[in-house]
DNA sequence: GTGAAAGCGCTAACAC
DNA sequence: GTGTTAGCGCTTTCAC
């Protein structure tokens, strides 16, 4: 006969709340509660709706949820540089593992360090309408995300605040970290301690803790060994190797990331004087090489991110607040050397 | 006057297209031929409506179109066991750049390499109407997705082929790289060559080639020294000691990835014997270190995944496809040192 | 080149 | 405890 399906049959698609409704022989809504498991449903219809359900291997549609509840998703999405660099993927690691624990979704999206690329990428993930925008934030201007804001959307910095944006941020102990390094070397007995990394926030205020450290032990500061122009591994190399070529050379050095540590080792490898080290931010092998660090907590970064998110989409028109997670000096060797002789005299 | 509303001034919410149709004196149908780029719309017409959505900070609502267009959505999900491998996060990255370029947006979600995670995971996946589903199998029975594919959601799994589903997928050719890792090995004079490895599709892959290369060569298998226990970094390293201490010691090593390659270089550094080493997998420092190794490119993976899902979408039926990307014999010197005279006597 | 009406799959509000 | 109605914001007909 015309028009009389038989309800056990699969459908050609995708199964509906509808499908569901109708096997059970229930309403959409009555299926609705069970799917989304309000109590107000008798076990035995609950029973039923199951049933059918996975009879039809009902899957609910979020995407038609989400905009019937008002258009924002269940989905946080998270801009950072690029997810090759090991802080940013550790950052994703925890994002990701907190935000699971609360029935949320990230979404990834990279600006390739590009500051050109990030409003682009960022409007994309707001057409998304997503719950929230965790973002490194590498343009030199974010208030092109007030608006967004004021519509509800949290926007939470990583790793350095924004600019001309009130928006909450997590950060590390940039200064007392480095401070605490610069502290070390100086009681290990170095008077001449140089810092190479590159002219953005972090290593700002590693440096600020580097001179201010020095500065309470009444070190006077050597201009030329507060390098900011070494972005690269190979920067860091070639930096190092000039300074160690200088008229009077430094006995220790402390890097402002992980890349430069790494060029900075390598510049070390080949030298014949012995020169501290302490980098900033750990590294794979590093507690094999005997590498000294200031370490930090990636995940955590992301887990405290996920948290101010949370926290801010309850209390949108509150106050900006900064999580401040602090840093470890973790000693290993090659920061409790103390100063060469040989390095001295020159 | 009741009723009487200021077309210029900002709606409370986020504006709708049909607020941006009002303020531009078209139909909605109009804003959305704009938006989207059709070009039956005359240019004067669209200029008003651009300037319209400007002055309203219009962005369209993906959620809402994805569920018009047929319920599914313009993301990728790309399920893996854990963001802080970087093997995954390269991976990652090379998804992300590539699904960038076509448009569309990665959902990330981590199975924690737990079997039991698989299933809820991508379920929450799906359930998000993914475009399509990358996943790297943890479980040993993918065929609950058989019904997935069927219903047009593009399924290939990443690194290692899935158990009892017909599914797209990419792997490298681990035993044709390890096979020349072994030759090398063979060449430089050794012939008591280990493996340490666990057990798992690219490590049983990956002794097959050695297997096959000490075949060829006509050296006798070691039963000894196909070791498959080895998960863990700490793992690796105390094969390695149990293998240096036995009666009769390999000359050289081939670890079967990263993790144990850094196990194994840690006791290898305890060791008096000199003992050749190739690993699978790069890692960072291992240039610095002078480590050979067997690499592959993982965001070549990530981009040929999503090449494969992208030619699924257009062809749901067709025969499974596998991808195989080849992988290169790094000389760095580790794997070029002669068998010890040292460690032959004993 | 443009518009009106219908509907994607789901849930909020309000019945009963 | 359960059903009905309406509508989230957009795009697909199909009309003109």
């Amino acid at each position: 006969m015309l028009g009389d399906e038989d309800p056990m049959r699969l459908p050609p698609g995708r199964a509906r709340l509808s499908d569901v409704a109708r096997l059970a022989g229930v309403s959409a809504k009555t299926v609705s509660r069970v799917i989304t498991g309000h109590h107000n449903v008798s076990p035995s219809t609950r029973e039923r709706v199951l049933e059918a359900a996975q009879r039809l291997r009902f899957r609910p549609n979020h995407l038609a949820r989400d905009l019937r509840q008002g258009g924002v998703s269940r989905t946080v999405a998270f801009v950072m540089g690029d997810l090759k660099n090991p802080f940013y993927s550790h950052v994703a690691a925890g994002i990701e593992r907190f935000l699971a624990e609360h029935g949320l979704t990230m979404v990834l999206a990279a600006t390739g360090d590009d500051p050109a690329q990030e409003a682009r990428v960022v409007g994309a993930m707001l057409e998304r309408r997503v719950h929230s925008l965790l973002l490194v934030p590498i343009a030199g201007d974010q208030s092109y995300l007030a608006g967004e804001q004021q519509l509800g959307t949290p926007v939470i910095c990583i790793d350095r605040p924004a600019h001309n944006l009130a928006a909450d941020s997590v950060v590390f102990a940039n200064r007392a970290g480095a401070a605490e390094a610069v502290q070390s070397l100086l009681a290990h007995g170095h008077r001449r301690i140089a810092f190479i990394g590159s002219a953005m926030y972090t290593h700002d205020e590693r440096l600020a803790g580097y001179r201010q450290a020095l500065l309470e032990a009444g070190v006077a500061a050597v201009p030329q060994w507060e390098r900011q122009d070494a972005v690269t591994a190979a920067d860091a190399e070639r930096v190092v190797r000039e300074l160690l070529a200088g008229p009077v050379t430094p006995t220790a050095i402390l890097a402002g990331n992980n890349r430069v540590s790494t060029g900075v080792l390598r510049a070390l490898r080949d030298v014949p004087q012995q020169v501290a080290f302490i980098g900033f931010d750990d590294f794979d092998l590093a507690d094999t090489l005997g590498v000294t660090v200031v370490t930090h907590d990636p995940e955590r970064m992301g887990r405290e991110a996920v948290s101010l998110a949370i926290a801010r989409s309850s209390d949108l028109y509150g106050p900006p607040l900064q999580t401040v997670i602090p840093t470890q000096l973790v000693l290993r060797g090659s920061g409790e050397v103390p100063p060469d002789p040989a390095s001295l005299v020159r």
